[in-house]
RNA sequence: GCGAAAGUGGCGGAAUUGGCAGACGCGCCAGACUUAGGAUCUGGUCCCGCAAGGGGUGGGGGUUCGAGUCCCCCCUUUCGCACCA
């Protein structure tokens, strides 16, 4: 009779395993429905981060299945490259060895948790099968110049002893390391051109639903901004310096030229230069504090003069160039010209230094003179848009008009053009790590580099590897794997050692689930055709820039190879909040880890993942509380007790509840109420999703059942009914509680899972209200309550509540000025 | 610094469209049952007040018959961006 949840969750998973009720089955007459949840890494425990977001996506996949759809609900693994080589490095045993452990733990774990997950669709980013296919499209990339290797200054982890791509530098450290700083190094590296899609990554957001937060952050990222680069030839040199602005309209304040001291150009300067000794140790000098630029919030301006001048081409003067260290190498073109009157930046530079600050732009509406005036002793840089003034002939013209001008007329003359900069940059892929996807290139002395034949696919990692975490490629030390002949020549060759990021991985997985086995392409097109895009997709925020970038690139680029057809791969996405446990976020480290699999023991999945949906909505973070999750175990015992203590009598009752009664009061009440809430979780899964209100309200009717216990044991509320408002509270918690949900369904007299019955559609009849209690405010103050029957009309309703004792009080000696009544809702009374 | 979101009891939170502020749960208080209670059940629980009544959604102003909700100013917190020319 207790409630028992180990064992009845263990025979109903046994049972849902037994009976395939997860299995996506393939009826056509269904509208499909793809739910999709973060993949994770298999760090071998699955943590209350991943149940909040499972817990959210299984009770949509759950509601949907009993709605009619024919759900594809798939759980994977991604690559666990990193943790699994450190794990072998300590231990001296191989990384497999920990991966494929890992996985199976966490699968046990969470089918512990009864998530409904289609486990034939079941996908591991790390075994030969997968890695085939990323190298198969990295070849394809290849061929479209989309995967290329080039000498570079990358960004380099040294706890992950391996290269970082720049979505993966947070605030200069390491994503996975969040105190370690990221350094630099010169490497060759393997890159993917994701800025060939900027513009399109940009435009096809319109078609996302997303949250706002998550687009906005990847518009940052993109980071498109149009305008004109401009050259300037420096004095007496055959040398020209292109700057990139977007305020050409600015050009005629241009005081000076500021580059940074990586440009090519500096070179050339330092080797005309009259003093080029001293002008080398300035380039040193403002290179190193650049550098430091990079990591330090707000350094100081500094900078130092060229000795040579650049002529304006606009109007033929000739400004000083100096180089500065807040001018970036990586962005435009490494040049900027200095306009201090309409830049902050620029305006601090040049006021440490003395350089000239002239005004060109005056605020839109402003009068010439006083204007003028200000601006050159203002302390800041007016750089809105506004009307130019000493500008040769745009003086007089707005800073739009002036823009599309000057920028005509330069690319006229030729010294200049429209562009287009993006801050997005390429996609570094290149690992020197084990445990990851071998890149399958090999390097000829005669024919360049050479992808591996489509048939020699997959490449695999050599088992008899020595790692050492030294932060070398681990493969470069296994001749058996580095040297191949060349497959175009026969000749000597050498294979890439390095690996790619495990995000490739992880870029294309939803595609796989649709079909995991096939082995003659990297998707089955026909398949993916039919449940693409995903529909919903829940994750954290943590992807906004990594994974869900890296995704909607490599879905543009399997359109342009012709394996979909969308652009798009999530439709819907969803962001849950954080699990949070004294005020941070749970992690081993900080040691205020919860564990879901001894929560499971203690209290059964039901309660933990009810008290996971309960806690907070689903979008914010939650506060573990130990003794939040007691109430919700609390409310599953009375539940229990509730329907088993009532089942015996009730399995009997064959009668239907009856179309329209008669119904004694308290049936009413029960009807009511239990139809109410049907109403709200129904119309709450389809697009509000506050599942605490909805266990809220699920609450309610149990505490309404509870209530007309009396009613139940006098028989003013019949068996038929009360199996009738019984069976609505165990359905409408079949998605949140499934076990449970299961057990008392059967209980109550009915076979087999609620899984397989229809979700129950509410009758408007039965929830509506047959009497009303409206306040009645006076001048917007509660005075009175006043009953009314539903069906009353307005002029009934005023009647009613002008009449009422209190609200007479009220009224006495003053004049009414009217009374607003909102219908159903509340009566306000103005009096003056 | 720029941008966005948020701020409601002792706590998590509710109030879906401008219409009863505090649903539901936790905690707390009182009681019942009990050898016992960290089990269960019943009642109470925004603040001041014996009550009548008054006050109350970060602070200040405004719009409105009516504001947690809309507008303006300020404060605080969180997140994102941060020399992107």
């Amino acid at each position: 009779m207790d409630y028992n949840p180990q064992e009845i969750e263990a025979k109903w998973q046994e049972r849902w395993a037994r009976e395939r009720l997860f299995e996506t089955d393939a009826d056509p007459a269904r509208p499909r429905y793809y739910v999709l949840e973060m993949l994770p890494y298999p760090s071998g425990d699955i943590h209350m981060g991943h149940v909040r977001n499972y817990s959210i996506g299984d009770a949509l996949a759950r509601y949907l299945r009993m709605k009619g759809y024919n759900v594809l609900h798939p759980m994977g693994w991604d690559a666990f490259g990193l943790p699994a080589e450190n794990a072998a490095i300590k231990s001296g045993r191989h990384p497999s060895e920990f991966t494929f452990s890992h996985i199976d733990r966490m699968r046990g774990q969470l089918q512990r948790l009864g998530f409904s997950y289609d486990w034939r669709r079941e996908v591991a980013t790390c075994v030969p099968e997968y890695y085939r296919w990323n190298q198969w499209f990295f070849i394809k990339m290849f061929e479209r110049g989309l995967a290329y290797r080039k000498y570079s200054r990358v960004n380099w982890c040294p706890k992950c002893e391996t290269v970082l791509a720049n979505e993966q530098v947070v605030d200069g450290c390491c994503w996975r390391h969040e105190d370690t700083r990221v350094e630099e190094r010169e490497l060759e590296q393997w890159f993917l051109k994701t800025t060939a899609y900027a513009e399109q990554l940009l435009d096809d957001m319109k078609m996302l639903r997303w949250p706002e937060r998550v687009l906005t952050m990847q518009r940052n990222w993109i980071g498109k901004s149009t305008g004109a680069e401009v050259d300037f030839k420096v004095d007496g040199l055959g040398e020209s310096i292109r700057i990139f602005t977007t305020r050409i309209d600015t050009i005629f304040g241009c005081t000076a030229l500021f580059l940074a001291a990586e440009h090519p150009v500096v070179q050339k300067l330092m080797a005309a230069s009259k003093r080029p000794e001293e002008l080398a140790r300035e380039v040193e000098r403002i290179a190193a504090s650049s550098v430091q630029a990079r990591v330090e919030v707000n350094l100081k301006k500094e900078g130092a003069p060229t000795g040579f001048t650049a002529r304006n081409p606009f109007n033929g003067e000739s400004v000083p160039v100096w180089i500065a260290n807040f001018v970036l190498t990586g962005y435009g073109t490494g040049a900027v010209m200095a306009v201090p009157a309409h830049d902050q930046r620029d305006f601090e530079f040049c006021t440490a230094y003395g350089l000239p600050i002239r005004t060109v732009i005056l605020p839109a509406g402003a009068g010439a003179g006083p204007a003028s005036g200000a601006a050159s002793s203002a302390p800041t840089a007016f750089t809105e848009y506004g009307v130019l003034e000493n500008s040769g002939a745009y003086s007089g013209l707005g800073s739009e008009d002036a823009i599309e001008r000057m920028t005509g007329d330069a690319e006229k003359a030729g010294f200049g053009q429209r562009k287009v900069h993006f801050r997005l940059k390429d996609w570094g892929v290149s690992r020197q790590r084990y445990w990851g996807t071998p890149i399958p290139m090999i390097y000829c002395g005669q024919c360049g580099i050479v992808p591996v034949p489509e048939a020699d696919l997959p490449v695999v990692l050599p088992r008899n590897v020595k790692l050492t975490g030294e932060g070398r490629a681990a493969l470069a030390t296994v001749p058996e794997f580095v040297e191949v002949k060349c497959p175009k020549c026969g000749g000597a060759g050498r294979r890439e050692t390095d690996t790619m990021d495990t995000f490739v991985d992880s870029s294309w997985y939803m595609y796989r689930y649709t079909d995991p086995k096939i082995s003659t392409a990297p998707i089955n097109r026909e398949i993916v055709k039919q449940w693409f895009p995903v529909d919903q997709y829940i994750g954290g925020i943590e992807h906004a820039i990594l994974h869900l970038i890296y995704m909607r690139f490599w879905t543009k680029v399997m359109r342009d190879i012709g394996l979909v057809e969308f652009p798009e791969p999530v439709t819907r996405l969803f962001n849950q909040g954080m699990v949070i446990k004294d005020g941070a976020k749970m992690s081993k480290s900080k040691g205020n880890v919860v564990d879901p699999v001894a929560m499971c023991a203690r209290y059964g999945a039901d309660t933990v993942r009810l008290y996971m949906l309960f806690a907070a909505p689903p979008e914010k973070d939650l506060e573990w509380s130990d003794r939040g999750i007691e109430g919700a175990w609390r409310f599953l015992n009375r539940v229990y007790r509730m329907a088993s203590g009532h089942a015996d009598r009730l399995r009997a009752v064959s009668e239907p509840v009856g179309e329209a009664g008669p119904w004694s009061a308290e049936e009413r009440r029960l009807l009511r109420k239990s139809h109410q809430t049907l109403r709200h979780v129904s119309e709450d899964m389809e697009e509000r999703w506050h599942f605490n209100t909805d266990v809220a309200v699920i609450m309610e009717l149990a505490n309404e059942i509870a209530d007309l216990e009396p009613a139940i044991e006098s028989g003013a509320v019949r068996p038929a009914v009360l199996r009738s408002a019984l069976e609505v509270l165990v359905l409408l918690l079949a998605p949140f509680a499934p076990h449970i949900a299961d057990e008392l369904w059967g209980a109550l007299g009915h076979e087999g899972s609620t899984q397989r019955v229809a979700w129950p559609a509410f009758d408007p009849e039965l929830a509506a209200e047959e009497e009303l209690e409206i306040p009645v405010q006076v001048n917007g103050k509660l005075r009175a309550r006043i009953r009314v029957p539903a069906t009353a009309t307005d002029d009934e309703i005023r009647i009613l509540a002008l009449d009422e004792s209190k609200v007479r009080e009220h009224l006495e000696g003053r004049q009414l000025v009217k009374a607003i009544i909102v219908p159903k809702k509340l009566v306000n009374v103005v009096v003056r």
